[in-house]
DNA sequence: CACTGGAAAATGCCGC
DNA sequence: GCGGCATTTTCCAGTG
């Protein structure tokens, strides 16, 4: 069997350790997402409605991407670098 | 159909977005959790078998807290406010 | 619209049948195990203390079976074929 | 601490080992339908169109289930025993 | 590159 | 009626 050289070992500790820090750290923040909806839900709030809206809000965040690649692409296809130079265009002629 | 008065509809927004910055933060610690995952691949470790470690540390730490939930249910049982009861008494003892 | 032959037809309701009973047997243990919950709730025991100790039980199985896992991809990258190949090298060894 | 009787940790073990055969029981069961659906998918068939079908099946039986109580509630109104005494009376009739 | 198996997230349910 | 938990569904890396 293979020995395993002690840098090796420190490497993967150090990538095991990195790895469960952030596991942790996205604990944390799964919590915190239950602690604000429980406020809401003693504010008065249906927390059921809410995760309705933000699925929804999410949606049409993804649409906005969506069309902004499809405009990426038209623009690629035009000879326009980015999009961003739309908006130079724009804010120009304004 | 009821009125929402602006006061309540502030409150809602503000909890709609405090979720949402908490889901993009999930977001991008996910992020970075897959980017370590890449980064030790590409050093040469099996993402598998370090997938496997991390699952079984997590499973050591659960069982140690599985055993202590049944520990304070004892205490509860016997009429002993807390764990940190018992070492009071242990440390007067000692 | 694609029409769908009677034969199409009885294969997917025989699916459909052969689901639902399994689904049936499925519900009939987990009444079974509410049962037993309850039984022994009667008899004295505490059920929260036994669901834990039910869960650390199938949480040590389930780390045996990750160890395994790890054995085994071991034996797989040293080019092993399977665990019993390192049982038979020993009690050839010994 | 209070002790244990060797009396009341047979009776714990019992229980203990009856819910485990039960659970496992109830995963082979999971096991069954999850090569069911293989097998549905292996015959052509759209898995996550068979979920819906076994779900509003299932709709449509606890429809017919609440129906059902609802007669039950107005046969013990009306001083009629049971469902099954109208059934006798159709076959009766019949 | 479609498929499968497993992890993560969402949903629904049960007991308190 | 609520929190907690089990189940379900969804997503994604890995694989043939």
């Amino acid at each position: 069997m293979e020995t395993i050289d002690a840098s090796t070992a420190n490497q993967l500790r150090s990538f095991i350790e990195r790895l469960e820090r952030l596991e942790e750290d996205k604990a944390i923040i799964s919590q915190d997402i239950k602690e604000v909806f429980a406020e809401a839900k003693a504010t008065g709030f249906d927390t059921k409605i809410m995760k309705t809206v933000l699925k929804i809000r999410k949606m049409d965040e993804q649409k906005r991407l969506e069309a902004e690649a499809i405009l990426e692409t038209y623009c690629h296809a035009l000879g326009i670098d980015s999009v961003s130079d739309i908006s130079k265009s724009l804010q120009k002629a304004a």
